[in-house]
DNA sequence: CGAGTTTTTGAATGGTCTCAACTGGAGTGG
DNA sequence: CCACTCCAGTTGAGACCATTCAAAAACTCG
C-alpha cells in the first residue's frame, strides 16, 4: 500500500484521520486538507502531565486524536473545579487569546494534532469551512457547558454520579462511532479525584454514591475502573434529567 | 394606539445604536450596517415574560438592547438553575439549532434588536466579520459559564453572593461604558428567587448570606433590591477568586 | 387600610464534608 | 513465598453548612 519511496513511513495522512468526521476539520475540502497535512503535528501526553497552565501563554491549538483531557480551574485555597472534559475529535485551545483561561491536563495517555497559533489564527480568517464548523462546536460546548452547569447547581450527589456515567458512555460511544445500548461495558478514564472535580463533590461522596449504585443494581463493577451499565434508561432516571439528558456530544 | 404622524418617527438606525460597539454587528462595515438596518426590527419584553422556551422551535435570532434576559433550564421535578444571564450588546439565540436549549425569559423590561432565523443564518454565511464576531463572543460566553461552574461546583454560599454582585456590578458598568470602582451603587435586575436560581441556593440563603454580608459591611442595602460597594477588593477577598491571574504553586 | 407578594428571620433536619481508619492491589525486595 | 510499602479506593463517625419548614416582617398596590 504504501509507496517504497516515502521519507516518512510513520506520517499520518487528514485523509486517513479517525476524527476527521467529527473534528474541527470536518467542513474542509481536498485542498485545505493538504494544506492542514502539511503544517500539522503530533504531541502526545503521559496520564497527569500538563498540556496548558492557567496564565500561562500556549503557543499552540488542535484536536485530541486520542485520550481525554480535563480542563480544570483552581481557586486560591485549592479547591478545584473541572470545566471541560475533551475526548477525541474535542478542540483545545482558545483562539483570539494566548492566555489560557484554566489548565489543561491529560488524564489518559493523550495525542494532540496541533497548530502554530499564529498559523492556525490566519488560516481561520481565510477559512471559512474552519470558521463556521468552530463556531458550531463552540456552540454545542457552551450548551453542554450550560447542561454541567444545571448539575453542579442543583443535582444530589447520586444524580451527579448517574449524569456523570451517561455522560462518559455517550461520549465513548460516540467516539468508537457505536450505538449506546443497555449492557455497554466502559472503562472509567478518570480517578476518583478527577470524577469528585468535576462534580463538585469530594472523593469520599463518590465512593459512597458509586457503591450505593451498585447495591441498588444501576451500575455494575468488576474492578474500580471497569463498569457495566445494565439499563440505561433506569440510569437515566436516577439522573434526574426530564428525557434524553442533554449533554451534547 | 400609535398615531402614524410622521413616517418613520422612532425609527433607530444601526449608526446611533448605543450597543453597536460591543454587540454582534461591532465588527461590520458601512454597507453591512445599512443591509442590518433594513432587515432587522425591535421587540419588547415585560419583566417575566417568556421570550423563548425550552424545547421550543425559535425563528428569531438577535441582540439584547435594553434590560437582563435570563437563560435557565428546569429539571423534571421543578428544580430550576440559571445557566445564563444576558445584559445589553448580549447575543440571544441558538444559531445553527432552531430548536432553544433553554427558556430565555426577561427578569427586567427587555428590548431586543432581532432578525428572523433564516435571514440571519443566510448572513452569517456571507458575512465573515458577523461570523467571526459571534464566534469571539461565544467563546468568551463559554469561558464566563467555565467561571460559573467554579462557582456552582466549589464556592459557599457567602462566596457565591460576592461573586454575584461583583458580576453585575462589572456587567452594568461596562454597559454604562464607567469604571467600576469603590462606591458604586447598583440596582440588582433580579429577585432573590432568581439570584438563588442563578447561585444555585435557596432563596431564604441568599437573605441570609445577603443580611451577614451587610452586618460585615462589605455591602451596604437602601432597600431590597439597591446596594452600595463600598470597598470592590475587599468584596473580591471574600468571593474567594485569586485576584492576580492565579499564579500560586 | 387590608390582601397579596416578597423578603427576612428562626429552628430543626439532613446531605455532604471532614477527619480518620481500613482494604486491596501493584510493585519491591528479602 | 512472604513481608513491606505505596497508593487509590472504601467505609465509618461526627461536624457543619445549606436546606426545609414555619412564621414574622416589609413592601406593593388596590
Amino acid at each position: 500500500m504504501k509507496p517504497a519511496t516515502t521519507l516518512r513511513p510513520e506520517r499520518e495522512r487528514c485523509a486517513d484521520c479517525l476524527i476527521r468526521h467529527r473534528a474541527v476539520c470536518s467542513h474542509c475540502g481536498p485542498a485545505e486538507l493538504e494544506f492542514l497535512d502539511a503544517i500539522k503535528s503530533y504531541r502526545t501526553f503521559k496520564p497527569g502531565e500538563e498540556i496548558t497552565a492557567m496564565g500561562q501563554e500556549t503557543d499552540f491549538l488542535g484536536s485530541v486524536v486520542n485520550g481525554v483531557v480535563s480542563l480544570s480551574r483552581i481557586l486560591a485555597d485549592g479547591r478545584r473545579q473541572m470545566v471541560g472534559l475533551l475526548f477525541p475529535s474535542d478542540f483545545i485551545g482558545r483562539p483570539m487569546r494566548a492566555q489560557a483561561p484554566f489548565d489543561a491536563i491529560a488524564v489518559t495517555d493523550v495525542k494532540l494534532c496541533i497548530f502554530s497559533r499564529p498559523r492556525f489564527e490566519a488560516l481561520l480568517r481565510d477559512t471559512p469551512s474552519l470558521e463556521s464548523r468552530l463556531l458550531e462546536m463552540t456552540l454545542d460546548e457552551l450548551d453542554a457547558a450550560r447542561d454541567w452547569m444545571v448539575l453542579l447547581g442543583r443535582k444530589t450527589a447520586r444524580e451527579k454520579m448517574a449524569s456523570f456515567f451517561l455522560l462518559v458512555a455517550r461520549r465513548l460511544a460516540a467516539v468508537a462511532r457505536a450505538e449506546l445500548r443497555d449492557g455497554v461495558e466502559l472503562e472509567l478514564p478518570l480517578t476518583r479525584e478527577d470524577m469528585a472535580d468535576f462534580l463538585g463533590l469530594t472523593i469520599e461522596t463518590v465512593s459512597r454514591q458509586i457503591s450505593a449504585l451498585r447495591k441498588a443494581g444501576a451500575i455494575e463493577l468488576t474492578d474500580a475502573r471497569h463498569m457495566r451499565i445494565p439499563d440505561i434508561a433506569a440510569l437515566a432516571e436516577i439522573a434526574g434529567d426530564d428525557d434524553d439528558g442533554g449533554m451534547i456530544d
